[in-house]
RNA sequence: AGACGCGUAGCUCAGGGGUAGAGCGCCACGUUGACAUCGUGGAGGUCGGCGGUUCGAAACCGCCCGCGUCUACCA
């Protein structure tokens, strides 16, 4: 092994050997059980981002624990068309060389598109190797892979053969700069801060007048009523009347409606239903005339006044509210928080908007769904998402699942001159299936499917759905889906209503949910923010100036960019250092406690590399003191079979929480086994076996096999979370072949010892009290001491005897000396439980230090005691209390007064300073 | 307006009816033959507040305060 742990070497050297040995394929072994995961793919051009990082690491852990306990084991890997997105880095692209799609036209645009996805979409998949994902590449798939395409048509026209996808004309969330409907769950509602206008309507054919307020006065030039409630006594007179609608001088009718809400404003609406969903509603009502008063990139169309037209919504907003003022008719103007609708994907403001859509009557999917994860056949982790489930589908509404996009899924319909529908998977489908003459024109849908209808199809059509394949049979339904609650809508609930549709099972059993990567004062990681940061930079390290050139690249405004280059320079004021793929997977799976958010700590980060060294520098010493062992006599150490048994509980441990979830407490007593107790004590425990001559053959043969079978069991249970350093190591300490494919350990009850345990214990009690000793007094710890002991009872002398080279070693003492009763010379005294300890000052303990010391040491056994007092003098917690605790509060009593009047007779003889 | 979550050491977070935990940071000492990406010792918290249940609450319940997210919205 070399001197220095260098991770970036040792990782890039496993992954292509384990890949091209076949390691990440299925078993294929029929006997054994099957455990399976499909990836949330990943957007095809896009980048990995900590979010992928997380649970990427998640779900490889899962998958590498799962495949080393013989499952048949697959996960299925693959990318994601992501329509809108990808479309829109193309067309960003072509406009840098100042060509619009609408130049190249359908055909040459998506060819660039396919172009495109063959030059970056390698990216993503190679930085999917660098995380050490062992994926099984041979099956890798894309949503618009043919195959996968026929599942998506065949969908389709099942759904719409059963009356369950419908096409029709209705208000849709428009994205006027996309130029594309989208659907609800793609629509996030930002809070601004706007107005309310309050804009005077002059009754017809009187001096009344109406005060309407809004918050969107353009949209007055679509009004076709005013509303009041029915009840409203200031307004009964005047319902079936008529506004005269300025600046249009329309004619509308003031209706009553018990949807308005007389508390609020003037308790009268203006009614506009071609662009608000409220007033699309009344409009179907009251049969409202609908005037759409939006060209599709929102500007003012004909059907407005001249003055208007062609005008962009927000300008035309200003000119109206102009127009109004300049009349006399604008009431006033009050601040007033709204939520603005915004597109998830481009950001624009979102128009509702009246047009042709397909739509998917959800509710028939919806109920099954439901009902599975109340029958718990699908599972959430945590539990409390479910409950985000349950509401969103218990109020679904149906799902837009068109799309004015070119690149996607083209929806599989055709019409004819007369605007026909027909749906079939091609036009000579088509005319087969409707029997239509050749004569019949046909033109196909220009519409593409949303990017979430392939997605949800993805754990089937992924495993060669509709055939009935081995896949199909072996894997699903998939074991557990790994993925974050933004997707729960978008995602996991069109996976379960499209798995139970089709194959008649869920398409997965649970769905753990992970909390969102923030950055570490809990913001959004976000471009804009400047606060990304990418877990190959965390990896591989990066200077403060590509830092700071990365973070900055593209941000226009300069206060924000000098914010981010200033926010960077005090938290990165060196850059970020190397801490390797193993160091960041572990610092992944630390930060994994279900139910939160995770503010990425460098700190953490870093601690987790400085433990990857740990066992390097561990593994070493271990190699380079197993050299010779022998088959011959093994005799086992006190150490021996304590680090044995303490390893069996690690085992029993992190199994546990690997089972349920729980990759923070799983890597937490890794972490605690391998530093704390097999580093920090038993390498220590083993030096005085190995380094001393007088030890028998036998003994340190029985260290030496003992060392070297616990690094082969921690580097086993450490490999699903550091797969890297592990299989680095296991090359020199276990067998040649690869550690992915040794057996995941499992726990020996027979190597369980109690006593071992016990007694270590003890011996490391009476170490930490004369260390306590030397560190409250400063004595070097080259110094020896000379211990004195008494108070032990015959089985801890026994220990105590057999093992005075582990207290010799390892508390650096010299003589050890029995008291027997006898007093002890002026020392400075410790205590481990009942056995008191004194260190002779001989000249080297400061007498003032240690009246201090013991002082503070009986204040503190004062109160326990006075503590303990109290609660055992209270009836009724002696009476109520089980009996046990209160057994094993009077030991304490007794053990904290015993302690108590050791120091203190110790601190009356101390010789006066 | 509902729903969910969070508030524990300076920071990032575990824990959970029976004497408050980890990592990082801090202080002191230390180049003892795996490791200074280290070792040893230490300091540091009335577990957001107030009530209640209980022999016992940081933990369970209620209310309040603060923070966050989601859903639905009054134009």
């Amino acid at each position: 092994m070399d001197d220095t742990y260098n991770p970036l070497e040792i990782e890039k050297k496993w992954y292509p050997i384990w890949e091209q040995k076949g390691y990440f394929k299925a078993s294929g072994d029929a006997a054994a059980p099957s455990y399976s995961i499909v990836i949330p793919p990943p957007n095809v051009t896009g980048r990995l981002h900590m979010g992928h990082g997380f649970q990427h690491t998640l779900m490889d852990v899962l998958i590498r624990y799962h495949r080393m306990q013989g499952d048949n084991t697959l996960w299925q890997v693959g990318t994601d068309h992501a329509g809108i997105s990808t479309q829109m880095v193309v067309e960003r692209l072509l406009a840098s060389d100042n060509i619009s799609r609408h130049d190249l036209g359908r055909q040459k645009f998506v060819e660039r598109v396919w172009d495109w996805k063959e030059e970056s979409g390698g990216h993503i998949t190679e930085q999917m190797r660098r995380l050490g994902n062992s994926t099984d590449w041979e099956r890798e798939r894309f949503t618009m892979d043919a195959d996968l395409t026929d599942a998506v048509s065949k969908v389709f026209i099942q759904l719409y053969d059963e009356g369950l996808i419908y096409r029709g004309k209705r208000l849709v969330n428009w994205d006027p700069v996309l130029l594309t409907a989208i659907s609800d769950v793609e629509v996030l509602n930002e809070e601004t801060d706007g107005f309310l206008w309050h804009l005077r309507y002059p009754v017809k054919n009187s001096d009344e007048v109406l005060i309407v307020a809004t918050t969107r006065p353009e949209t007055m030039l679509g009004d076709t009523a005013v509303a009041v409630h029915p009840d409203d006594e200031r307004y009964q007179h005047l319902i079936g009347q008529h506004i005269v609608l300025p600046l249009t001088e329309r004619e509308i009718p003031i209706i009553a409606d018990d949807y308005v809400d007389q508390e609020f404003g003037t308790g009268c609406v203006k009614i506009t239903p071609a662009h608000d969903f409220n007033d699309y509603e009344m409009g179907q009502r009251h049969q409202l005339e609908m005037i759409n008063i939006l060209t599709p990139d929102a500007k003012i169309n004909e059907n407005a006044p001249v003055k208007y037209q062609g005008m962009d919504r927000f300008d035309a907003r200003k000119q109206i509210i102009i127009d109004f003022e300049t009349a006399g008719l604008l009431d006033k103007i009050e601040p007033h928080k709204l939520k603005v609708p915004i597109g998830d994907r481009g950001g624009a403001v979102i128009e509702p908007y009246l047009t042709d859509q397909w739509y998917v009557d959800i509710k028939p999917l919806a109920g099954p769904a439901i009902e599975a994860v109340e029958q718990g056949k699908v599972r959430f982790i945590p539990d409390n998402w479910s409950k985000t489930y349950f509401q969103w589908m218990n109020n679904i509404q149906d799902w837009c699942i068109s799309r004015q996009l070119w690149w996607g899924h083209r929806i599989p319909a055709w019409y004819d001159d007369q605007g026909k529908v027909y749906v079939a998977d091609s036009e000579q489908a088509v005319r087969e299936k409707y029997d239509l003459a050749a004569s019949v024109n046909l033109h196909q849908e220009t519409d593409v499917l949303d990017t979430w209808f392939s997605a949800g199809l993805w754990p089937f059509s992924t495993m060669g759905w509709p055939e009935n394949t081995d896949e199909l049979k072996q894997f699903y339904p998939t074991s557990t889906l790994i993925t974050g609650f933004d997707i729960i809508f978008f995602w996991v609930a069109r996976m379960i209503m499209f798995g139970l549709k089709f194959t008649g099972e869920v398409p997965f059993k649970d769905v753990y949910i992970t909390g969102l990567i923030r950055d570490e004062h809990g913001q959004k990681m976000s471009k804009t923010k400047g606060n990304v940061l990418d877990p190959i930079d965390l990896v591989d390290g990066i200077s403060l100036d590509d830092l700071v050139e990365k973070r900055t690249y593209g941000l226009m405004q300069t206060h924000v960019k000098d914010k981010v280059i200033a926010d960077t320079k005090k938290q990165f004021p060196d850059g970020i250092g190397v801490h390797g793929m193993d160091a960041l997977r572990f610092t992944y799976c630390s930060l994994a406690s279900t139910g939160r958010d995770i503010r990425f700590d460098l700190g953490r980060l870093e601690g987790y590399r400085n433990f990857g060294n740990k066992i390097w520098n561990a593994s070493k010493f271990v190699l380079m003191n197993t050299e010779e062992l022998t088959d011959g006599q093994q005799c086992l150490s006190l150490a021996d079979q304590w680090i044995l048994s303490r390893l069996q509980n690690t085992i029993t441990e992190v199994r546990k929480q690997l089972d349920q979830y729980r990759f923070d407490l799983a890597s937490q007593a890794l972490y605690e086994f391998i530093w704390n107790e097999y580093c920090d004590w038993y390498l220590e425990l083993c030096k005085p076996i190995l380094y001393n001559d007088a030890v028998s053959a036998a003994e340190k043969n029985g260290t030496g096999h003992t060392l070297r079978a616990v690094l082969n069991t921690i580097l086993r249970l450490l490999h699903p979370l550091m797969p890297f350093i592990t299989e680095e190591i296991w090359q020199e300490v276990g067998t040649s072949d690869s550690i992915m494919v040794q057996a995941y350990p499992v726990t020996d009850e027979n190597l369980i010892n109690e006593n071992a345990v016990q007694a270590i214990h003890l011996i490391q009690k009476i170490i930490l009290g004369i260390r306590n000793i030397r560190g409250e007094m400063n004595i070097p710890p080259s110094k020896p001491l000379s211990l004195y002991l008494d108070q032990a009872n015959e089985e801890q002398k026994n220990i105590i005897q057999h093992n005075e080279n582990f207290l010799k070693a390892l508390a650096k003492l010299g003589d050890i000396v029995w008291l027997d009763g006898e007093k002890a010379p002026a020392s400075a005294t410790a205590l481990a439980g009942n056995i008191e300890l004194f260190i002779p000052l001989a000249g080297l303990i400061d007498v003032a230090a240690e009246t201090e010391r013991l002082e503070r040491e009986i204040g503190k056994l004062n109160k326990e005691v006075l503590k303990s007092q109290q609660k055992l003098g209270n009836e009724s917690y002696t009476a109520k209390a089980p009996p046990a605790v209160v057994e094993k509060e009077r030991q304490r009593l007794t053990e904290s007064e015993s302690a108590l009047e050791k120091l203190t007779e110790q601190l009356k003889n101390l010789p006066s300073a």
